[in-house]
DNA sequence: AACATCGCCAACCGCCTCATA
DNA sequence: TTATGAGGCGGTTGGCGATGT
């Protein structure tokens, strides 16, 4: 049985060999690919439209990375595989030159046995003697991550002397033509009333695919709170972080908690340098009214060029390296607060995560 | 040396989504 | 509205070299 749209034909199947790859590769680099159906055909291959699209994705499309992973690449593999799943299409575009079907091999072969050894569920990234999703606190240095995502709405603290719980309500609604999804999650909870944080995620969609999109992140302490607005992109604005991708998008806070006189910027792609000063943001906290103001302006926002494409897809890839949190010494938990966090959307299937390291 | 087993990974299969007629 | 084909994706297979017995 071959594929469905070559089944009339007789085809080759199995290795390439060399005498093809040249054919593929002379054809395509002279007429480009086209239809995939008709390549076999023009290049005068006794081969299926879609064995050729593969061979020429995977194998030899001139921009693929060749050789081995590096640790980088593992740990993003590992990082983005937390929030998404084994959606290697998806992985392999955090890595440019990788494919997805190299990237589930590593998976497979290398990473799997990897976590296993390290007790952590490849799947879930826990540890997999917790048969709930309990999360213990950093005094148990084996967990320093964890994931809030739709499946996992309540991650409670297990014990009294944890130092955080978290826990996430959600609720979707979906109009035929407008789609909200409206968030609240309480993400960090430290015992001590005097650090609490909450962030909360508002996110309306105009128009699955458009950009008009907001996000509000609220995090409080103390009984203040301080509203960082995500909106569409503002060239000018350093401390907003630009939450648009329609995709995915990531986002870094840290936080000195008590130290409010330490300044800090958010960088041009929205990544939180060191630690922001409160005092700065605290102003910014928004107003019902004044969020739907911005909201209307945003509705300006939809005229995006490619080059402001390109520059998403580079500003994602940016902030996809923050993910690297070895250095954070949780002996300062109490003195300090980091959030770090990835949030991804996919409008395509209206799914929502979030990712958070502590 | 011969055979068995393991592990990697290129390629395939079947399903899904989307565009188009 | 339905049928059809193309492209894309994730799960799985099977060939082959490496390693073990």
């Amino acid at each position: 049985m071959g594929h469905r749209c070559c089944n009339k034909q007789k085809v080759k199947r199995g290795l390439w060999s060399p005498e093809e790859d040249d054919k593929l590769i002379r054809h395509i680099t002279t007429h480009g690919h086209g239809s995939w159906s008709a390549v076999p055909k023009l290049a005068g291959l006794q081969r299926c439209g879609k064995s050729c699209r593969l061979r020429w994705i995977n194998y030899l499309r001139p921009d693929l990375r060749k050789g081995s992973f590096t640790e980088e690449e593992e740990q993003i593999i590992i990082d983005v595989h937390r929030i998404l799943g084994n959606r290697w299409a998806q992985i392999a575009k955090h890595l440019p030159g990788r494919t997805d079907n190299e990237v589930k091999n590593f998976w497979n072969s290398c990473i799997k046995k990897k976590l296993m050894s390290q007790g952590l569920d490849p799947q879930t990234h826990n540890l997999m003697s917790s048969s709930h999703r309990e999360i213990k606190g950093p005094t148990n240095k084996n967990i320093t991550s964890f994931v809030v995502s739709q499946n996992r709405n309540h991650i409670k603290q297990s014990t009294s002397s944890s130092i955080f719980s978290a826990n996430s309500h959600e609720t979707i609604t979906n109009n035929s033509s407008n789609i909200s999804y409206p968030h609240n999650n309480s993400i960090l909870t430290l015992p001590n009333s005097q650090t609490t944080a909450i962030s909360t995620f508002n996110n309306q969609y105009q128009n699955p695919g458009s950009s008009n999109r907001t996000s509000t992140i609220v995090t409080s302490t103390s009984g203040a709170a301080w509203n960082l607005k995500a909106q569409n992109p503002s060239q000018n604005d350093h401390i907003t972080p630009n939450i648009t991708s329609p995709y995915i998008s990531s986002f870094s806070l840290s936080g000195n908690v008590q130290d409010l006189s330490r300044p800090g910027l958010w960088d041009e792609f929205g990544i939180l340098d060191s630690s922001f000063d409160l005092s700065e943001v605290l102003p910014r906290i928004i107003s019902e009214g004044e969020q739907q103001s911005l909201q209307g302006q945003n509705h300006d926002h939809d005229h995006r060029t490619l080059q402001d494409h390109e520059q998403e897809k580079i500003w994602e890839m940016e902030i996809d390296k923050v993910g690297n949190y070895s250095n954070f010494d949780h002996g300062f938990m109490e003195s300090t607060l980091n959030i770090s966090g990835v949030m991804c959307h996919n409008l395509g299937s209206m799914e929502y995560d979030l990712a958070w390291n502590y």
